[in-house]
DNA sequence: CGATAAATGACAGCGTGCTGTCATTTTTGA
DNA sequence: TCAAAAATGACAGCACGCTGTCATTTATCG
């Protein structure tokens, strides 16, 4: 007599592993993708989004951390990086001794500007022909599931 | 005069850009869930991944960096942590001297096994009530989406 | 008000991805 | 056949995520 019990996955769960997988690689393409798209400027995918999370306004470490889904302790490592390259400087924050606020230099928001309008004509590109509704879609998804984990 | 050049993204574009976002949160929270599930047993998301890789057949570590689509190197570095903790060996290969196979050990393969069965468990309960299609559309989505990048 | 809890940033250190370079082996093609 | 190119793994080192710990500041609540 065979003890183990018969475990196997549901449809639903052979396709939720598919995506497991797809995801990795698609989150690596991504990140290659902005590598290229910066480099040339001295910033990488991880210095340019923590520049676009205080574009509309300056914000301490932590609140950036929290907007990124990040630790806070990883978001702190690329601040510095980018105060080093002269991107970012901090201000005081009235409402808090310990929390300077994180802000975008002159050079820093002609840099991130620079960035924006590559991206925006990236996206165009590789969006290009894709449906928005299926995009909506994967969005959708990955919240939904992500908030389950 | 401004000379700047009107530049915005398509609607596409604008799911694309929130699609890249959520995908870097998702990735995230996904690896973390993988880590938790495999701890106790001296596993890692990577490490894990690397082991599923060679269930059915010994392959050498850059067939092994191709099927998931890594660097040679980032394969290198995990198939040595998992000789370190016995869960794997080199065989010599036949059809190439320098390139062995990395094969798992009865060690390796019980701890693979239990692994798998865990993750069968855990994906059924997360992937509850969603749609197949859905899902395989998301797949669809990143595979896509990933081949022009 | 005051004690305790929570938040914040500094510091140290780890895991896992990457790249570049090298020697060796295998494959290719003139 | 044999020289050039490609593939492979070893080694070194970087980027960026994480965690744990700490001192300080801020918020909470009895």
């Amino acid at each position: 007599m065979n003890a183990k019990k018969q475990l196997s996955r549901t449809p639903g769960a052979e396709s939720f592993t598919r995506l497991i997988l797809e995801t990795f690689r698609f989150n690596g393409r991504l990140l290659a993708a902005g590598d290229r798209l910066v480099k040339d400027l001295g910033l990488t995918s991880a210095l340019w989004q923590v520049l676009g999370a205080i574009d509309d306004a300056p914000l301490p470490m932590a609140q950036i951390a929290r907007n990124m889904g990040l630790a806070r302790q990883s978001v702190r490592r690329s601040v510095h990086l980018l105060q080093d390259r002269g991107f970012i400087c901090f201000q005081d924050n009235p409402n808090h001794q310990r929390a300077k606020l994180v802000m975008l230099t002159p050079k820093g928001r002609d840099v991130l500007d620079q960035v924006t309008m590559r991206q925006i004509e990236w996206a165009n590109t590789v969006s290009g022909g894709l449906n928005e509704e299926t995009l909506e879609r994967g969005v959708q998804l990955m919240k939904t599931i992500g908030e389950r984990l």
